[in-house]
Formats: structure tokens, C-alpha cells, sequence
DNA sequence: GAATCGATGATCT
DNA sequence: GATCATCGATTCA
């Protein structure tokens, strides 16, 4: 396994750290122990106050606080009350900003991202599996406990009783470079080309 | 295959 | 009380 993905790389301005998350490699090991891994395809970038999509664009407020902080953390979040998105804070510690990781492709652990979601790993197609935000954290077995988990080593762990670890590591992007789209399934601001996809790939969502 | 719609809870006004 | 960075079931074709 090469080196994971370090606290410099997201104390970066968002979009830049959104481009080049594609083609990542996510590797979650669960709160069970299980351990599954997908390449990431779909991001969007969510910035601070001047973007009006972003939960920060209000300031700090107690769920936003952690998009203010420092980089290379969780941010987690339930959405219309049962699904949860993951994002990864960016930026430096004062400035807001993370990215949501919208879709990965299955890498290892399909059998166990299957039985998570539910589905039969033979007929199970990976956009089944883990395209789109919610589907992605159910597959992945991530919650709102996992909240301010720090992403990169070095960090001291913040040892949430139930959560596991999450690591990022460098992988091949797309060949032409990741294509960039509006942001999915928002109201504001939906002329920003803030998505970035694999366009290679059939396991986007949307 | 495309369009529509309900579930369900935290967050903010 | 309205909104919401969603998903899956249902309906119609």
C-alpha cells in the first residue's frame, strides 16, 4: 500500500483538492473490523461563506464548526433523515471548505459492501453498491459517529467508541483529467461546476 | 427507461 | 415549521 494521504494535501484551496481526490483510493476499516476499499469518482466541492450551497455559508454554526477546522478530518452529517454524506475538511484551520465524496468504484471488499447495502454481491452492479453519498456511507458502514474522525495519520485519534479508521491514498485520475459539472441535487448556486467525475467509469451517480 | 413521490430527523429561522 | 449536498419503490410507458 503506498503512502496515505497526508494533512498538507487538503490545506489546499477546495476545488483543488476536489479535482485531484479523483482517482483516490478510500480505505475504510469499520467499526466491525471489516475492511473495504473503492477508488473515488465523484466528488463535489463545497466551499465556505462565499459559496451559498455550502452548510458553512452561514458562518459557524454547531454542525458547520467542524468545516471551519483544521484539514484531513470527517465531516459527516445525516441528510433527510436517513442518509448520511461524507466529506473531508479542507483548507486551512479558520477558513471553511471540505468535499463531499459522492461516489466510489469498488476496489476490495465487494462481498461486504454488498451485505451492508443489502444486496446479492452476484447481481449487484458497483453503481448499486456505491454510487451516490448515501449509498457510498451505508456500503461503507460510515455514520454521524463518525464526525471529526481525523482522515490522516500523525493526527491523534479522537477514539469515537463504534467508528473505525479512514485512509486516503494516491491513485491513477482519469486520463484526460477529471471532468468538471454542476453540483447534484442542490438549489443554489447550481452554476458552479464543482462536481468532478471519472468520466471513465459507469459507477457515477445522478 | 423516465418520472414521481414518500420516508424521516437534524438543523436553522 | 420549512428546508435538505438522498434513495428506493411505484407508476407509467
Amino acid at each position: 500500500m503506498p503512502t496515505p494521504l497526508r494533512q498538507i494535501f487538503f490545506a489546499r484551496n477546495t476545488i483543488t483538492v476536489a479535482r485531484e481526490l479523483v482517482g483516490c483510493l478510500l480505505q475504510v476499516t469499520g467499526g466491525d473490523g471489516g475492511v473495504v476499499a473503492g477508488r473515488i469518482v465523484e466528488v463535489e466541492a463545497y466551499e465556505g461563506e462565499n459559496d451559498p450551497a455550502s452548510h458553512a455559508s452561514r458562518g459557524r454554526t454547531p454542525r458547520s464548526e467542524i468545516m471551519f477546522g483544521p484539514p484531513g478530518f470527517a465531516y459527516v452529517y445525516l441528510i433527510y433523515g436517513m442518509h448520511h454524506c461524507l466529506n473531508i475538511v479542507t483548507e486551512a484551520d479558520g477558513t471553511a471548505g471540505a468535499v463531499l465524496v459522492r461516489a466510489v468504484e469498488p476496489v476490495s471488499g465487494r462481498e461486504l459492501m454488498a451485505a451492508r447495502r443489502g444486496l446479492d454481491p452476484g447481481s449487484a452492479s458497483d453503481r448499486d453498491l456505491s454510487a451516490g453519498p448515501g449509498r457510498l456511507c451505508r456500503a461503507l458502514a460510515i455514520d454521524r459517529n463518525w464526525n471529526g474522525l481525523p482522515l490522516v495519520p500523525g493526527l491523534p485519534d479522537s477514539e469515537q467508541p463504534g467508528t473505525g479508521q479512514i485512509r486516503l491514498f494516491h491513485g491513477e485520475g482519469p486520463p484526460g483529467g477529471p471532468v468538471a459539472t454542476p453540483r447534484i441535487g442542490i438549489r443554489r448556486a447550481t452554476d458552479r461546476l464543482q462536481r468532478f467525475i471519472d468520466p471513465s467509469t459507469a459507477c457515477l451517480s445522478g
